[in-house]
DNA sequence: CCAAAGGTTTAGGTAAGTCTAACCTAGAGG
DNA sequence: CCTCTAGGTTAGACTTACCTAAACCTTTGG
């Protein structure tokens, strides 16, 4: 009934309606990569199985039913990802590309076991978190680390999980989730930032750090 | 360029050319449930693709290159098996299920990873043997049950993997692969075989034995 | 209140993978 | 050695999921 196709424009509909909602078709068919044309079409046969809200020209909203789906998929994506991650020493990097392909594909039986293997896990390698299994999502507080003030200390909370190339990147520096860094300077106009990881140095291009999602660090007394 | 469902057919002409050699298009047809139609339009597709030597009316046969695809998704559908029973404790009879999903859709690195964890395995539970890296596989001597001789001692060698319900019945008997086993008799008729079982006697329905392959024990003295 | 931006509809297309129904062929038996 | 039928193939059509181009409609902000 629900097929693959279907299921990752449930998932790119989570993504976006983070951000702005309704989402507009043509946002949901710029950020997939498909014409417009389609997406309204696919929409549809979403509204008709009752798993979207769809006004014409005001894009689509979640139904109950709808938002379920989008967050048992998100489980399985992360889920995925942290098993193979801690299971099997994938790189941070692949677990995402991996994930991709298999959350469509595992049944409820293997999810459950690897959520217990892994202890009910919260989050995913890369910070997100994972919903539970009855569908319920906790999103901790973060900003971007293009938005954080220099001079400050601030915990990596999550990063952007689809860019292969810069989680390798990310990765040389150790900028992991739960990794505490020093955000000493900000170049202006886009420029780079300069942090402290580890006692170590680094020049963070703009794009990069967009992608990192910090919170300030409670102001803890330094271990002396 | 080569489709889930062509791996499926050139899976279930690996299954079948181990008996009928060239596989005429019928049986291919009405062991994977399509029409003959279905089949000889796919079949023509392989051929196009180098995968199979396709006869009109004669059926057909694997190419070095059809082979060694065949090969490539037994080895993850085994190997899957195995990590699942292993590593995630999903029961024997479910595995398969799993597998059928997952061997399509793993990349080389995670079976690599998978090989790996399992000390590179030479069968699945089923007792089937897992082709190697390059290509190669080597499947132990056995017959079915229902071929042997009443009175004589057998060991498990391979487990028909496809029937749930089948396999959930041999597990409560405990014939697994390697497990030693007395015949005790066999009834005429395509009746029942008794067997004797870590002690214990039990009735096996002749379509139950028909899919447990053996091997004569060798003549070992007897522990005292 | 009207035009441009955004969104939809229509029409027409591709590519898999399946089906049914009509048809053909090989080879066994009369 | 000829015929009949089981086994196979061909033809035509359907479904799903995607595409484009072009015409059209709606919303909204200036
Ligand atoms: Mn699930
Ligand atoms: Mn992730
Ligand atoms: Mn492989
Ligand atoms: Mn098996």
């Amino acid at each position: 009934m629900i097929s693959q196709a279907m299921e990752d424009y449930l998932k790119a509909i989570y993504k976006l309606q983070q951000t702005i909602k309704p989402v507009p078709t043509s946002a949901l068919a710029e950020h997939m990569g498909f014409s417009p044309a389609s997406v309204t079409n696919m929409c549809k046969k979403l509204a008709e199985l009752n798993l979207l809200h769809y006004e014409p020209y005001q894009g689509v909203v979640f139904t109950e039913a709808g938002l379920q789906v989008a967050l048992e998929i998100i489980r399985h994506h992360r889920l995925i990802e942290l098993y193979l991650s801690k299971a099997l020493n994938v790189p941070w990097d692949q677990v995402h590309a991996e994930a991709e392909k298999l959350e469509h594909v595992i049944s409820e039986d293997l999810e459950d076991r690897m959520a217990e293997m892994l202890g009910d896990p919260q989050f995913d390698p890369h910070g997100a978190p994972i919903p539970s299994r009855n569908g319920t999502i906790f999103r901790p507080e973060s900003e971007s680390l293009i938005d954080m003030k220099a001079g400050n200390r601030f915990v990596v909370v999550e990063v952007n999980d689809d860019d292969s190339e810069l989680l390798r990147y990310l990765g040389t520096i150790g900028l992991y989730p739960g990794t505490e860094l020093l955000l000493v300077e900000r170049a202006p106009f886009d420029g780079p930032l300069t942090l402290k990881v580890a006692g170590k140095q680094h020049n963070l291009g703009y794009q990069a750090a967009k992608s990192v999602r910090v919170a300030p660090v409670e102001t803890s007394q330094e271990p002396s």
